[in-house]
DNA sequence: GTCTATACGAAGATAGAC
DNA sequence: GTCTATCTTCGTATAGAC
């Protein structure tokens, strides 16, 4: 299974190689030599060749992140929320404030053609994961539908702008207030 | 002053292609071309090349934004957080989702030499004015200190994330929703 | 001072050797 | 089936003609 294996590690690469330089930036060649595998390889894999290969980081990134939310978010709404934002700092303090996150590179940068496209709609899917995840256990906490699903969009969205706001300033502050806002929220609508 | 004018176009132009196809995919000579100027006068009016240009395309955006915030606080902190989120509509239902905020576009690409980092702390001065302007606005309608700043960097970092979610999802149903969040929000805070 | 023409490197993708 | 070598295009930046 050494097949599996590069592939694995390709993708792995472009995830972490796109959310720290966004998509435009990632070259497949740097993504192979890094993956250590020749760059013919990458499009033996992927045949979709860059767009593929992107959209399949993206979907990886999601899944490792929703894994990592439906476990926290066994213990209540209000843990998930905690594990989510801490997530995301480790991701800045770990890379120096020189990392973010993947998904919402893409989604900064225009989808011109249809392979472009295909990045998108694996962004808008992966968001849209996160966002049913939150306010389903919001839901089962007790929170009315539609107040559930505009939190859970408020808590997605004012954490991926707060990952962006930190790397600009090279600094946990933005992410630790929207923390203390969004935690309040939370306990007040589900406590 | 033609060479005021071109200069002006030219910067105009970086900050409209940086909002839709991000920094990296944003080219002088295609800036050059859509301003109609020859590409070594580009050099010539920023000598400083690409980087000088995307940090005064940065600076150039959070002015016009802060401007207009400006206005619209005059008459409440709520009002000024109504016409935020609705310029960010405009802009996203206006490009028909193609086109978002630069600040934001800059602030997810990896500044790896001195001239990228140039371009990031116009990007944080930016986030930071319209957080400063908004904390003001709070604080003179009687929010405490800490709770103004929170809620100032909560309204920033959810808009910029929601910008970015309605693109990926090509609906404006991500910023409608952090909109009736957090105007509910600050009613409640300084109503 | 303005701009045309060009240098130089790196990108995505593929053709054809092993 | 795997990978090396290459094709083509486009990027930033500049040198030198008007």
């Amino acid at each position: 299974m050494t097949e599996a294996d590069a592939r694995r590690r390709l993708v792995a690469g472009a995830a972490d190689m796109i959310r720290r330089r966004g998509l435009n930036a990632t070259s497949i060649r740097e993504v192979a030599k890094h993956a250590a595998t020749p760059l013919g390889s990458t499009y033996h894999y992927f045949p979709g060749g860059k767009q593929q290969l992107a959209a399949e980081a993206v979907r990886f990134a999601g899944e490792t992140v929703g894994r990592m939310l439906a476990g926290q978010l066994a213990a209540g709404p209000v843990d998930g929320l905690r594990a989510f934002l801490a997530l995301w700092r480790e991701v800045l303090v770990g890379s120096e404030f020189r990392a973010g996150c993947p998904v919402l590179a893409v989604s900064v940068e225009e989808a011109p053609d249809e392979d472009r496209l295909a990045v998108l709609t694996a962004a808008a899917a992966v968001f849209d994961g996160w966002e049913t995840q939150l306010a389903d256990s919001l839901r089962d906490h007790g929170v009315a539908d539609g107040e559930a699903e505009e939190l859970a969009t408020l808590v997605v969205a004012a954490a991926e702008g707060a990952v962006a706001l930190c790397r600009a300033q090279r600094s946990t502050v933005p992410l630790d207030r929207v923390a203390a806002r969004l935690e309040s929220l939370l306990t007040a609508a589900a406590g």
